[in-house]
DNA sequence: ATGCGGACCTGTTAGC
DNA sequence: TGCTAACAGGTCCGCA
């Protein structure tokens, strides 16, 4: 579920629900998520309001009395405002109940679900920027710091595949498999080209479609945001005009060439052997 | 520092 | 139809 695009729908969706509200009661039905859900978790946060709503990454972070709650969707999570009698799920992990409010003076649960519970729920003190998850993460890929002059200084001497460098988060952050073989294809690169050894015109391509590529894919999932709360909140990504992805030997939508599949780094890699050098 | 493989989980699909 | 293996949107960690 969670790519970049993914992860601030989801924040977009639920932001303009949580700021302000107050914490009544919070539920952590499993624990055993990636790291452990802090034992004290409803301790931080009952009783206290929630501020700023906020992503790095594809992190979450909500600003809760004078912490941050951190949260990770893995690769299966996700995060939703539902009613108080939305029927409980075998996955539903963590409930974070709010007071109710608005206009319809609903009471509304934060409700964190994740099947492969490679997701997590962490409880930062302070500045989350010091926390060790975050500090050395790379720039925001649509930030203005992500620059063609960013990446060619950062890939001299690096022998990894580009596609691999690409999905390092202490390079770029929010560049997953899918959006990777995208931007790849995109910019005629090569997913195995070694990082050292692209020139500073190639990353002023790539750079662009790794903006592009994530800010379409983003802007489509803005389509379900009205639908977020009560709703199915399934996200629409998948209606996206992926280029390759999911697409081995069908036929390049360019050049008509049947798209080859490896795996790089133990992920699904998919490229046109004549579109991409 | 860099690169690599393993680890964490469950659900779905492909193959026999 | 049923069993088993492979694979899935992430990324941290330990080791060489």
């Amino acid at each position: 579920m969670p790519e970049l695009p993914e992860v601030e729908t989801t924040l977009r969706g639920i932001a303009p629900h949580l700021n302000g509200r107050r914490i009544v009661n919070t539920i952590v039905r499993q624990p055993a998520l990636r790291w452990p859900v802090p034992a004290d978790l409803a301790k931080r946060l009952n009783d206290q309001l929630i501020g700023a709503c906020s992503r790095r990454g594809k992190y979450l972070l909500l600003e809760v009395g004078a912490g941050h709650l951190l949260m990770h969707l893995g690769m299966s999570g996700n995060l939703r405002l539902v009613p108080d009698n939305e029927p409980l799920g075998k996955h539903d992990h963590v409930d974070i109940i709010l007071d109710k409010a608005g206009a319809a003076n609903k009471r509304l649960t934060l409700r964190f679900t994740d099947p492969r519970r490679f997701g997590a729920v962490l409880w930062v003190n302070g500045e989350p920027g010091e926390h060790k998850l975050l500090k050395s993460l790379g720039p925001e890929p649509l930030g203005e710091l992500f620059t063609p002059e960013y990446l060619y200084r950062r890939s001299r001497q690096r022998k990894v595949p580009i596609k691999s460098f690409v999905m390092d988060s202490h390079v770029v952050v929010g560049v997953g498999n899918i959006y990777a073989n995208e931007a790849l294809f995109r910019s005629g690169i090569h997913p195995l080209r070694e990082t050292g050894r692209i020139s500073l015109a190639r990353y002023q391509v790539l750079c662009e479609a790794i903006k592009t590529v994530l800010g379409e894919a983003i802007e489509q999932g803005g389509t379900t945001l009205r639908d977020f709360v009560g709703g199915d909140g399934k996200p629409g990504y998948f209606k996206q005009q992926l280029t390759v992805y999911g697409r081995g030997s069908e036929p390049c939508v360019r050049c008509a060439s049947t798209l080859r599949e490896v795996r790089v780094a133990q992920r699904s890699t998919v490229y046109c052997v004549r579109c991409q050098r």
